[in-house]
RNA sequence: GCGGACGUGGCGGAAUUGGCAGACGCGCUGGAUUUAGGAUCCAGUGACCUAACGGUCGUGAGGGUUCAAGUCCCUCCGUCCGCACCA
């Protein structure tokens, strides 16, 4: 250490020592030499970044999920899963696998553009300076990624192909039969053959050139539709359904949301639904995630049945067929295209003012399940196909028109919300189930078919009643599936419905009114008519704007058109080609993509990152991600990142992968065959009595557990880390304080990867003396010279101590236990301290230490390693080998209990016998002092226990 | 309301198949070193009883199975998360 930097050491002590000032030193030279020696390069079989030493070797794909550089910097939470990664795969290139890891920037976003509102700054310069900031606090960290792969979706070269499979999705149709996508030229073949024809049963060469455009783009997965969206004034935007919250306003901002009908850009996720579902059994996720992906799809399987009304068929979704003998009216949605014909005159005043106050709620209030039903009567009457008689037909909000068919068939008796909304309304309940004794006694009643006694409907199986007429006779059966059954069949037998399924997933809304995203790689004809531009084009790039704001709106202004920002690109807007029929004028898409568009395909792009000619080349992704075996969905090998993805990027990145699969772009059918969820790290924070927070770093802890600052007392809480509740503490804070390795092992002693905890600062120091200890272990304090000597003779119990912990440190990091594996290495490094506080450790047990802890905290492991004299990077090196003949203990400790309670322990051979075992056992004074007499029972179990029940 | 996960010292957390509860770290207590300590090192540290030897209790609560339960079964309580009128 130079003279010159002594004076900036804060704690003091030998020259020497592993101080946060060395700490910071050997770090920089070290990242440093790891980028010069491109040491966490990972080998492509062909392409630019080939390597031929490839051979042989595993592959391994480790994966962290894209981050988006965010102005505020990160914090000390955020990094939690790259270090979790980071380890894995250091630890598995030291196993001698091809470790692909890499980072890029989901740069793409509203919060660059909210900052460019409100500063003036050009979203792309604060995104890059963003970018630059989050790479520099991130290679302080020293992760092992591999720096050529990093890529933004924001680079030209990387949206390019964003478009490029835009295209390809929009020239793709779902071919149900095959049960794939296949490209739109194919079903244009099958149209002009006459193969297919049109839905109405016109032949497609009968039709005008617009009608067959129009036929075909109704097949399209990514497709124009002036359905209703979740307009969010205060963004300026529409938004997917996933991202609008319960309550009904946006993710981001917390904004009004409205429903009002605007043309938009829909992915056809739908078609996906049962793949999706079913897929996910293939996977290995946790139950959590996979379990809300299923509510997400949300498959539910029923009935279609059409009721016969004045104004024409009715049909309605029901999972309860079997109920209809007791659907005593019908509910359709406020938004239902059938409640104009259907609504009597002298009702449609009232009808009216219900739509419209329907229509007026904001989400928050239609959504709010506890309040009471509300509805009116249209004045029709639906005909109940099996009785015959006529039942009302009601509006109510709480029918969805987005689910099932809009409209229901009512049973009251049967359903809690039918029950409460007939007892409102005075609507007939007939019970068609005769409830089980226990549900009647467990209301405290008498047995009763009288629905006017009951306190609640009857959910469940039980014995059918008043369910039968001359065709069916449902009376017979007492179960649900059973009485299902025979419905299903009489409804297909009379052409009134039949056996159906249906899905909560709606498709997915693809386009927003902002600048910063990708554009559409579309145009428009003359006609209206889109048509995406050939892939020789991409990418089109982003026009430059001197005002690229979105014109400004009242968050509550609903009635308002949007005005997307490059609708102002004026130059950019119109544009001449030529599309096959000679050069015309075409008007370009002016909305641009969401940003989950460039994180549904990234992974594949770290893999191929140069590739000019293609996303990726089909041999490099087959290496890394095709699958493992017949059946194997294929996918990077571990994923890691936060739930708050559990839908959303998770069920869009799967589509288009599933997309690209069905074209044959990809030989994978998942693209992320492990996920495993990390934890967030929390913070506590503090607030004064009136309720300010106070920065949590100068609050002190009394001995009676109450908390002061500044003298005064505070309240503590546990939340977020944020600067509102002034308790960030950020990585940088730690480099200074500590040094990377140091943090590095803080954040992954705390506890398991997958779990939540708290952040502590003052905990951080344990590591640090673990860090100091090792050190010191090795090197001297005061002269900074290597202290291991060679050949000299090594205690045996250590030898086999280090072999022990090298092959539970090999196992604990290959589950991602990493606390365990830490505490191991600390239990070794505190035996070493205690054998070799005189003399120095010879090289034998420096040099496996050393690599052990290297996947930890790769800084100080690299110094030692070249101190130690060896050749290359310790990240190269071959990560120990336990000697298995060293894990077998002859003597083992022998457990001695008497009715189940330790009450001796002896030192036994392993070979022991059950009879031998016993023999010790009854002759140990704690069991002879115990029994009277004969033992009742002495259960063996040698060479570990022997429990003498007394 | 429905679904899921989880409850272990003062704190974060360990604990293959049921087989020594509390590894490891923080904090705390005592000691060493030091002009000094918010540095470093060593030792102790679940609770209770006991002068000590030793003993009793103890994994959210209650019950059960077992020679033996943090672990398996039943009932209840609490916390967190997801979905929320999905027909």
């Amino acid at each position: 250490m130079s003279e010159g930097q002594e004076t900036t050491e804060t704690t003091h002590g030998p020259e020497f020592r592993y101080s946060p000032a060395l700490a910071a030193k050997i770090e920089a030279k070290w990242q440093d030499f790891w980028d010069e020696n491109g040491t966490y390069n990972a080998a492509n079989p062909v392409g630019d970044l080939a390597d031929a030493e490839l051979a042989d070797c595993d592959k391994l794909y480790v994966l962290d999920m894209f981050p988006y550089p965010s102005g505020k910097g990160l914090h000390v939470g955020h990094p939690l899963g790259f270090i979790g990664t980071d380890v894995f795969a250091r630890y598995n290139r030291m196993r001698g696998v091809n470790v692909m890891h890499a980072m890029g920037y989901d740069s793409f976003g509203l919060p660059a553009e909210q900052h460019a509102i409100n500063t003036g700054v050009h979203p792309r310069k604060n995104t890059e300076d963003n970018i630059a900031n989050m790479r520099r606090q991130l290679r302080r960290l020293g992760l092992g990624h591999d720096q050529r792969r990093s890529v933004s979706t924001t680079d030209e070269d990387f949206y390019r192909w964003t478009q490029w499979i835009f295209n390809q999705i929009f020239n793709a149709w779902y071919d149900e039969a095959r049960d794939k996508a296949r490209p739109i030229a194919e079903l244009v073949g099958q149209y002009e053959s006459g193969e297919r024809l049109c839905e109405d049963g016109r032949s497609y060469s009968g039709l005008s050139a617009s009608e067959q455009r129009k036929v075909i783009d109704s097949h399209r997965l990514a497709y124009l539709s002036d359905s209703p969206v979740n307009w969010c004034p205060g963004l300026g935007t529409i938004l997917a359904n996933e991202e609008v919250t319960a309550d009904g306003r946006s993710d981001i901002g917390n904004y009004p949301v409205f429903k009002r009908d605007m043309k938009q850009w829909m992915m056809r996720i739908t078609t996906y639904a049962d793949r999706l579902l079913d897929d996910l059994d293939k996977l290995d996720w946790p139950d959590a995630i996979k379990l809300m992906q299923r509510n997400w799809i949300g498959r539910s399987t029923g009935a279609n049945v059409r009721f016969a009304t004045p104004a024409g068929e009715l049909e309605v979704f029901t999972t309860r067929a079997d109920t209809l003998f007791g659907a005593t009216f019908m509910v359709i949605s406020p938004e239902h295209p059938m409640l104009q014909a259907l609504t009597a005159a002298e009702n449609s005043a009232e009808v009216e003012a219900y739509v419209k106050a329907a229509a007026d709620k904001a989400e928050v209030d239609r959504l709010d399940a506890t309040k009471e039903k509300t509805g009116v009567f249209t004045g029709s009457y639906a005909t109940n196909p099996l009785n015959g008689q006529q039942i009302p037909i009601w509006i109510a909000d709480y029918v969805l028109m987005g689910y099932g068919t809009g409209a229901i068939m009512a049973v009251p008796c049967g359903d809690q919300r039918d029950f409460e909304f007939a007892r409102k309304y005075n609507l007939e309940i007939v019970a068609i189930q005769q409830p089980t004794k226990e549900w009647f006694a467990e209301h405290e009643m008498k047995p009763s078919l009288d629905c006017s006694t009951w306190p609640e409907p009857f959910v469940g199986d039980s014995q059918y009643v008043n369910s039968s007429n001359e065709e069916l006779d449902l009376d017979q059966y007492a179960n649900v599936a059973e009485a299902n059954a025979a419905i299903y069949a009489w409804l297909e037998s009379k052409g009134l419905g039949g056996a159906t399924t249906t899905y909560r997933l709606r498709d997915w809304l693809f386009s927003r009114q902002r600048y910063w995203g990708e554009p559409f790689p579309i145009v428009y004809d003359e006609d209206g008519n889109p048509h995406s531009v050939p892939d020789s084009m991409l990418p089109i790039l982003l026009p430059e704007l001197e005002d690229f704001k979105p014109t400004a709106m009242d968050p509550e202004d609903d009635v308002t058109d949007p005005v997307p920002p490059l609708a102002r690109a004026t130059e950019w807007l119109e544009v001449e080609l030529d599309l096959g029929d000679g050069l015309k004028t075409y008007k370009r898409e002016i909305n641009v993509m969401p940003q989950w568009a460039g994180s549904c395909w990234y992974e594949m792009r770290y893999l191929d990152p140069t590739n000019s000619e293609a996303f990726i080349d089909p041999e490099i992704e087959k290496y890394w991600m095709g699958p493992k075996h017949e059946g194997h969905s294929g996918g990077t090998d571990l994923y890691v990142g936060g739930v708050e993805h559990a839908v959303l990027h998770l069920l869009y990145a799967r589509f288009w992968h599933k997309v690209l699969f069905d074209l044959g772009h990809v030989s994978s059918f998942e693209p992320f065959h492990r996920l495993f969820n990390q934890g967030y790290i929390q913070a506590y924070a503090y607030r004064d009595e009136r309720g300010q927070a106070v920065p949590a770093e100068d609050v002190v802890e009394e001995a009676n557990g109450t908390f002061t600052y500044d003298g005064e007392q505070v309240t503590q809480e546990y939340g977020k880390m944020g600067k509102s509740l002034k308790n960030i503490v950020t990585p940088d804070d730690m480099y200074d304080a500590y040094g990377a390795d140091t943090f590095r092992l803080y954040e992954m002693s705390m506890g398991p990867l997958d779990a939540s905890r708290p952040w502590n600062s003052r905990d951080v120091v344990g590591m640090q003396r673990f860090l100091q200890r090792v050190w010191r272990n090795l090197v001297d304090e005061d002269t900074g010279e290597l202290t291991v000597v060679d050949g000299a003779e090594v205690d045996a119990q250590l030898m086999a101590l280090t072999h022990k912990t090298i092959a539970s440190v090999a196992e604990d990091m290959q589950s991602l236990k990493f606390n365990t594996a830490i505490s191991k290495l600390i239990e070794l490094n505190n035996e070493l301290t205690s054998s070799y506080q005189d003399q120095p450790m010879p090289r034998e047990l420096a040099v496996p230490l050393t690599q052990m802890i290297a996947p930890l905290a790769p800084h100080i492991a690299e110094e030692l390693w070249s101190m130690l004299g060896l050749e290359g990077s310790v990240h190269r090196s071959q990560f120990p080998q336990a000697d298995h003949a060293m894990l077998v203990n002859e003597q083992v400790e022998m457990v001695i209990q008497v009715n189940g309670k330790v009450r001796d322990k002896i030192s036994v051979g392993k070979g022991i016998s059950d009879a031998e075992a016993e023999q010790l056992a009854l002759a140990c004074e704690a069991v002879t002092k115990r029994l009277e007499g004969e033992p009742r029972k002495v259960i063996v179990r040698a060479p570990n226990l022997v429990n003498v029940v007394v």
